[in-house]
DNA sequence: TCCTTCATGTAACTAGTTACATGATTAT
DNA sequence: ATAATCATGTAACTAGTTACATGAAGGA
């Protein structure tokens, strides 16, 4: 049986610590977040799906009257896990992006136009890298295991950084055969 | 009435000059696929929307027998096609790299493994950058308008070549302290 | 003859987002 | 009080892919 790649995000934020619904939609979105986004429309029916399969299992937890459950990984759960981040199968990396794509035809508009969208595209990357920065400051403390989930942070800084410094070049040799 | 990014990609190959519906697939294909794919699944029934819009015209340019319907940029296409480049809002890049989400998860399994699908993550980058490269040597001579085309072509090649030696550089410090 | 390219299209499916609905607990 | 956070879930929608179906033209 085939498993969505969120299915795989929730599996891998239950390996770390038994979690509630809401709590793996926080740390997904604290972590995973700028390479593999998770929503609840996804995640609670991909909850049920998992437990069906036996991959996890499930704990009431309510405080006081409000409901809580608790999901933690079976030991099937957790050999998925491992067999599926061992599996050495090439996978696509799928870029989406919207301004590039006006920037790729952008030859139709003045070169004002063209020059604020390729800065418009380093301050979107300089926002999107700052934002990373402060996420890795507020988790710097805890959580010394995982040293992987760092080194991808460190990867999601530096290429958005990257991304930045590009088309601020870019704006400045547009701009400098005016 | 909105429409969608795969819309624009279309207006902006009919821009360049008219086109088969097959021929606007083989441009997407060759271009902007990197950063925007075009499925037939969506081009066709897009293409159809944009006639009733107004924003694109047809001409039946049959061939004996085999039926071509080349299509071009109205004015209003041209229109709104430029008002969509020349928009100064910020729009979200997307990633998703299921790749990357099994590195982030890889503290589960060992040194080996993670040393591995580093590896195997610069060899898909430099696979990319390989491609774009092939992409627009078998371009280079025709258009020398539109450089924006060649500038987006660059980014891609340089972003996948940045990834690529990062992880490279990821698999040779996480193989140093075995 | 047969393979590749040109050419158009649809149906079924998959993945995922957005908006909504509900309500308890905790901090200000 | 009231706002923020914790907590669970669904329905409707959007976007897009895959697989299929069909068939002509041109080159080997």
């Amino acid at each position: 049986m085939e498993l969505s790649n969120t299915a795989y995000v929730i599996l891998g934020a239950l390996h770390e610590r038994p979690r509630s619904g809401y709590d793996i939609k926080a740390f997904a979105d604290q972590s995973t977040r700028h390479f593999w986004a998770v929503s609840y429309g996804q995640l609670y029916p991909e909850l049920k799906r998992l437990l069906d399969a036996g991959l996890i299992e499930s704990e009431d937890q309510p405080t006081g009257s409000r409901q809580r459950t608790l999901y933690r990984l079976t030991r099937m759960g957790d050999e998925a896990l491992a067999d599926w981040v061992s599996d050495a199968s090439l996978r696509p990396c799928e870029f989406r992006d919207e301004m590039l794509v006006r920037l790729f035809f952008s030859d139709a508009v003045e070169l004002d136009k063209r020059v604020e969208l390729a800065r418009n595209m380093a301050g979107r990357h300089q926002a999107q890298a700052d934002g990373l920065c402060r996420q890795g400051e507020s988790r710097r403390q805890k959580t010394k295991e995982n040293p992987m989930h760092e080194v991808v942070l460190r990867f999601g800084i530096e290429l958005h950084g990257f991304m930045s410094e590009w088309y601020e070049r870019l704006a400045e040799q547009l701009e400098a055969n005016r």
